[in-house]
DNA sequence: CGAGGTTGTTCAAACGTTTGAGCAAATTAA
DNA sequence: TTAATTTGCTCAAACGTTTGAACAACCTCG
């Protein structure tokens, strides 16, 4: 046997890699012995499996995961879309996924779709290609035609959307109810005081962005407030138009005593143009938020917010899938797992004390 | 032929995949007459590409990537390691690395590594065990131990580092000079007129904070002024860390009149503490920060930084790679491509006007 | 002592591609 | 017309693993 061992050693000088079928040559056994010696198969004798795993630690050995993925029918790749990589809730949304799967062995393929339709199906297209065993999605925001996820679907491999998903594609969610936050967002104005809400409204067809525009109108509603036109402006969220839509606020005949922004950079462009023109935050108009980036907090004032708990979607997220995997069979329901958001409030629409 | 294809439709009810042999079947060729015409092998007449490409639309066929990457011995995905994910510098580097690897037929396996070794090393066990072609890298702060960067490189796949790396590991780099940086900071801030430049210094094992620190020492030795030990402050670079190196530095007898710090959130920290005990920003202290976050542009006053020129990093990164990859012999000279780094002047250290 | 069960292993096929070698037919050159 | 070349394909092995089936050797039990 010690010169079996020393004549494979020689062999790998030539920098091949070790296959099980060295480790066999080795031990003089059959790869099928070292490979069910390595997956610890209970028909194996302890005995062949320690010195199966001593010479594998000796030759180095790595497992190509590429040949038990082509024969297993799985690669345990993950993967996973999303709109863009820079904001602090898919940041951390992602570090939660990893860590789930991880811990079962899946590895994740991340893809950014820079909010781009096209961006989004060669990203579909390119996970597909590499056999991943499922994809966990956030939509981008342009995205309408769900064919290339339908596609997902088709494959038989589990879908899971969070954040940003889509109630016509009949797949798993994770996400916050924007509806009911956006509820929650108004009445803690109305409780400061304000009577004159507008809303800063993100792209009114992406399906969250609507619901927060039901749950305002719906809470204005509910406490006997008019909604006026006027004072729901849509955006696309950014800064810059977070500026032009507060400009626009402020010409009206009439202003908001009260600003919610569907998203934080539209908030802060918001206060930049308040406080140039030295209005008086939260005293003549409040500000919120929505999605608790970091800057609301050291901004001054500080933002009042929405947290949307990405750790929390993240694991979910993570947790749906493997749920998926594990119980194909189950197709009849299908989750939406629904959050709660904290509203996080901070000086912008503090009145009291 | 028309019945071996309706067969051959029926037979795809059961939901398994479609393969080259289905096409093989459904032509009455062989296989390997169809992996040559899908790669357009030029042996391989056009009246049969064209049929075989028909056929492959028709049955929806798509290349199982596992197989041929087992074949080939090439995965044609690439990993990319980076410390955390939610900065700007990150991303926008993740994204040209994308769109560059993407045009080549690349895809890129995304790993955050959290700023923490262990995690950095599992990442690297999980990216040799993928197949990946290579791996491109920013390494965690933690990091000192270089050994598990030695197994991607005795895997003999390329290496690139970008932005955090390390001299010792013989390998491809793209990053700025940050010696010449800080060079250029000290020399705007003593062109402003100051006089006791502080310096909040990253982890000074790291060496681009190690080479910022020498940039600040030298510059200031070649114009003359004392280096001063009290001034150079180390520090994690985190908003709360920046707060307590800002407020040690103002408990000096002497004062500094100016700080530069190593990363923007340490800058931002020591300007909350600077408005908070009414200290001007300029005028009574000047402020620089590093890396262009977003966030320097829009808190008041504006923080002046460096943009590190995330996209043509990414670019960089990836062509390097490329390069790498194409001529595999040349190994030679190893890159190491210093990209100019730009300073933003922005209202936290411009005293003129 | 023989039937039945368990243990530890081998055998061979399979996963879906790619590819060097081989070969017949068609084309070109001499 | 024949030899040489080119064209268009087939054959079979290979990539490194997993896995159902088979089987000998050993053990157990009545």
């Amino acid at each position: 046997m010690f010169n079996r061992l020393s004549k494979c050693i020689k062999k790998l000088g030539n920098k091949k890699k070790t296959t099980i079928k060295d480790i066999a040559n080795v031990l003089g056994i059959t790869p099928s012995a070292v490979s069910r010696a390595l997956n610890n198969h209970p028909r194996i004798s302890e005995k062949t499996k320690i010195a199966v795993k001593q010479v594998a630690e000796n030759l180095n050995y790595q497992p190509n995961h590429l040949a038990s993925a082509l024969r297993k029918g799985k690669s345990n790749l993950v993967g996973v879309i999303i709109p863009r990589n820079n904001s602090n809730f898919f940041s951390s949304v992602l570090e939660n996924i990893e860590e789930v799967l991880n811990k079962k062995g899946y590895n994740i393929i991340i893809t950014q779709s820079n909010e781009s339709y096209k961006k989004e199906c060669s990203s579909i297209e390119a996970l597909l290609y590499t056999q991943v065993d499922g994809v966990i999605a956030s939509m981008a925001n342009e995205t309408v035609d769900l064919s290339y996820y339908e596609k997902i679907k088709s494959k038989g491999i589990p879908l899971i959307l969070f954040d940003r998903g889509e109630n016509d594609l009949n797949v798993d969610y994770v996400g916050i109810d924007d509806y009911l936050t956006s509820h929650m967002i108004v009445e803690h104005l109305l409780d400061q005081g304000c009577k004159r809400i507008a809303h800063i409204a993100g792209y009114s067809k992406t399906r969250i962005y609507k619901n927060r525009i039901r749950g305002y109108n719906d809470a204005l509603e509910k406490h006997g407030l008019p909604i006026e036109k006027d004072l729901i402006i849509e955006s696309n969220l950014r800064l810059n138009d977070g500026r032009r839509v507060m400009q626009e606020l402020l010409n009206l005949n009439e202003r908001p005593d009260a600003v919610y922004a569907a998203g934080d950079y539209a908030a802060l462009g918001a206060l930049q143009v308040l406080e140039e023109q030295g209005i008086k935050v939260p005293e003549e108009i409040a500000l919120v938020g929505f999605s608790n980036e970091p800057f609301t907090s050291f901004v001054k004032p500080s933002i009042s917010t929405i947290d949307q708990k990405s750790a929390l979607i993240g694991k979910l997220a993570a947790e749906a899938f493997l749920e998926r995997v594990n119980n194909p069979k189950v197709k009849a329901s299908l989750n939406k797992i629904i959050v709660d958001a904290e509203l996080i409030i901070r000086d912008s629409s503090n009145k009291k004390e």
